[in-house]
DNA sequence: TGTACATCAGTGAACGCGCGTTCACTGATGTAC
DNA sequence: TGTACATCAGTGAACGCGCGTTCACTGATGTAC
């Protein structure tokens, strides 16, 4: 937290808050090792104390990025339960507030280019994140006849890519392009359409 | 094309081609002006008679690309014609299969962070491409009841914000990362569960 | 057809910069007795 | 409680590198007469 003199206290941590600031100012492309180091209030060279360089720090960030992705999906699963549909509703709006309230970690998630295989540590909480979507997706497709009924995978595919589409179409402030509706109206209504198209939801709901 | 000794013939392409391969393999980030020069067979400096530097570069490109873009799509969206579902469906391929073709340019459209009001022609590109969509969803949502149709726009916006996710999460070959389905056709399916929400195609469909 | 000249599209050297990384080091902290 | 010492987490200087950009230049091309 605060430096207390020569040694630092947790420079590890300032360390990915700091690259998590960057990120979200500057893209991933603009996120340096030395800016990061600087903006901890430390020589670059301290880096390499806690991390083996700048695709190891932002890996780390990543990888908090899915621990708290994955506690926030679940948490918003559990408090829709019992109501199957309740439940992915929730999560799929705890899916774009992590986006908007984390913009940093969803960079190094999803658009950094770091592969989610480059440490345990980061796989095992990207498992975590897909298995909580999947369960959700899982539970509330019991309510479709077995014979029309996709894979729950397929399922939770589709709902990822249109709130991932939308966070990075129109969440996002990106450059120039603007957005026609809320993104939290777009995505509501469009996986509330895609739910009816499941027959999950009543046809005037 | 070939070099034709001291002067290029046709540089300002041959460094947007360079460019659109550069892009693909190493991602917005990995292009250098330099590298592109380079592999144009031609000094850095020499870059600075066609192009303002590199920003301007990567602008060109993303423009030459909205431009395939909207041109493939209208294409796709006339050959379904008359019928608005065919034709709104093989703009929804054309967008796949323009992403799959064409990584590059789809990487400095959509990743680069360049703007698209960069320009007055790269706007103009962007805003052609997003009217062709627009026109297919338009041209559907004629079927849909006017009291419980929504606008357009929205329609639109989700569907592209679809495209883009299952682009991005699934077909591009995300390091670490594996599709469980082929992304043709997790957007076929998804976007059929969607159009059946909207009342577009019968339940059994 | 030949010559003089203007225009144009490149060269190549140089610049200042910030990067990631390494290294030997040193000051601060923690521990054993 | 005090001292000696090991460990640890930083420093700061240096490196080689490739970057984007500038500049005065020159060789090739095109045009006028």
């Amino acid at each position: 937290m605060a430096k207390r003199g020569y040694h630092h206290g947790n420079l590890r941590q300032a360390l990915v808050d700091a690259a998590l600031e960057l990120i979200t100012d500057k893209g991933p492309t603009g996120f340096t090792l030395s800016e990061a180091a600087k903006q901890a209030g430390v020589t670059p060279a301290a880096v390499y104390r806690h991390f083996e360089g700048r695709e190891d720090l932002i890996a780390e960030a990543a990888r908090q990025g899915y621990e708290i992705f994955a506690d926030l999906m679940e948490y918003a699963y559990q408090s829709g339960q019992p109501s199957a549909l309740a439940a992915f509703e929730a999560t799929g709006r705890a899916y774009l507030a992590f986006a908007r309230r984390h913009p940093g970690h969803y960079i190094a998630m999803f658009e950094s280019g770091i592969s989610v295989n480059r440490t345990a540590g980061l796989a095992a909480a990207a498992q975590r994140s897909k298995d909580v979507l999947e369960q959700a997706a899982a539970d509330l497709s019991q309510h479709i006849p077995a014979d029309k009924r996709p894979p729950a995978s397929m399922f939770s595919a589709h709902v990822w890519a249109m709130s991932h589409g939308v966070v990075e179409l129109f969440a996002r402030n990106a450059p120039g392009r603007v957005s026609p509706f809320p993104p939290e109206d777009l995505l509501e209504t469009g996986i509330g359409i895609y739910l009816r198209g499941l027959g999950l939801v009543p046809p005037d709901g």
